[in-house]
Formats: C-alpha cells, sequence, structure tokens
DNA sequence: TTTCAAAGTTAGTTATGACTAAGTTAGTAT
DNA sequence: ATACTAACTTAGTCATAACTAACTTTGAAA
C-alpha cells in the first residue's frame, strides 16, 4: 500500500490547494498559469492524480482535491511555509529567492526535518 | 552557451570526486556502488559527461574528471558541506538525515542561497 | 597460457513528465 | 439561435534517466 507521491504531484497539489483559498473554483487554465506548464500537461496530471484518488476532475468542470489529496497539499505547503522562514527571516535570503527554493526543497525533507525545523524557529522568535 | 548541468550530472561528478579523494583510481562499479544505480546507468551517464567535457573515460578503463567536470563537482560537494553544517550543526537533525538530505537539496540552492548560508554559520560560529 | 569470474558495455525497454498539433466543448455576445 | 473564442482534451512525440538481458573485456589464478 506505498503510494508515493511524486514531486510533480505534490507540485500539482499544492497549487491546486492555494488556488483554491482565492478563487473557490479552481480550473485547468489557473493550475497551468501558477506552474507555467501547458493545458495538456494539466489535463494529463489530473488524470493521474484522479487514479490516485487525489482530485475530483469531470471533463470541462472543475478541480477539486479529495481528502486524502488535501492531506497531501497541506503537509507540502507546511513545509513550504516552515522552509520559506528558515530561508528568509532567519538566514536572509531575498524574498523571491527564498519563496522559489522553499518549492523545490519542499520535496525533499522529512517528517524529522520538519520537525526540527518547528522546533529551531520556536527558540528563535524570540531572540 | 547555456551549458546545463542536471540534478544526476551533478550527482555523478560529485561521486566521482570523492572517490578520487579516497580511491586514486575511480572505476565504473566504484560509482555505481555509491549512488545505488546499475553498471549500465553509470556507463550511460559517463558517456553523457564525456560528449560534454566534463569526464575523460576511456572504455574499461579509469574515470577522470576533467577541468570543469571538477570545478562543478567541487561547486556541488561546497553546497552539500555548507547544507550539512546548516541541518546538523545548526538545527540538530541526525547525521544520516542531514548527510542524505544535503544530497537531495544541494542541487537546487542558487549562489545567493549559498553566501547567505555561508554568512550565517560565520555568524553562529562563535555563538 | 588458458580459463574464468568480475567488471564493463551495448541494445533495447520502461516510466515520468514535459511538449506540439489538432480537434472538441461550452459559454458569451450578437 | 448562431457563431465565435477561450478553455479543455486527445493523440502522439521527445528527453531524461533509470532498468534488464546479453555480450565483451580484462586481469588474476591455476
Amino acid at each position: 500500500m506505498k503510494n508515493k507521491t511524486t514531486k510533480s504531484s505534490e507540485d500539482y497539489l499544492e497549487t491546486i490547494y492555494l488556488i483554491k483559498q482565492k478563487k473557490r473554483i479552481v480550473r485547468v487554465i489557473d493550475v497551468a498559469r501558477c506552474l507555467s506548464v501547458t493545458l495538456p500537461s494539466v489535463t494529463g496530471a489530473l488524470k493521474k492524480l484522479s487514479e490516485k484518488g487525489l482530485v475530483k476532475h469531470t471533463s470541462y468542470g472543475e478541480i477539486e482535491l479529495t481528502e486524502n489529496g488535501e492531506k497531501i497539499a497541506k503537509e507540502t505547503w507546511e513545509k513550504h511555509k516552515l522552509l520559506f522562514a528558515l530561508l528568509h527571516d532567519i538566514i536572509g535570503i531575498s524574498e523571491n529567492t527564498a519563496y522559489k527554493e522553499a518549492c523545490l526543497i519542499e520535496h525533499f525533507i522529512s517528517k524529522e526535518t520538519e520537525e526540527k525545523i518547528k522546533q529551531f524557529l520556536k527558540r528563535h522568535k524570540n531572540k
């Protein structure tokens, strides 16, 4: 029952999740613009994500995350926020670079690392 | 003249560089074991790296880095060491996890980030 | 010097995930 | 109601980078 999520899947789920916060209805073109990919790339990705039970998507319709999909999206976004805080607030990397690199690194850090960063940030908040 | 190096190429170059520090002669099987890939994967990778002028490799012979190849290997390893110090020494992540994740993250950080981490570590050395 | 096992190569396959080209759908404007 | 356009899908291609199977080379032991 090992359902390994790829970097790419996590990116799509996270993007859908973030668009949903602002737009109520998420469409293929929104995702394509956010990720700088073409429409067919999104359609293809959604097909795979549907098969894995991570999104609901009817042809020409709106895109929604399933419970599992939203769980992964939130976890990924959580990592992103932690990494951004570390890179930007603590280490002093520019907002832009920190955002972009958090987006790349978020796919590679373990639960252990996430926890340790969280604790580290807590310690350094009141400094 | 944009010679983009992939994550995979960087891994091979870095591995060859590190083996060379210990073994004088680097062989296909050493690289395969280090990276946990098969021999044909290494042969294939070396062919591409040769074409890009990053390694010298004669059939059934030893593997050597060119000047350019060594430059990339050193840069990658430098990032690895910085990330390891950040993750392990500062944030407190276990040696094993820190090493593995530094190895993944090293391919995604910019010169800016590298510099900022270096400065950060310097500041926190005398603490 | 012959043989044989380990190392290495070649050829062909697979998976992922992007792309273009071409065709379909659906909703807005007339 | 019709037509038009933006959004979307389908089909097929390409690049990367791994893999297995089968064959070749090399060097060390007999």
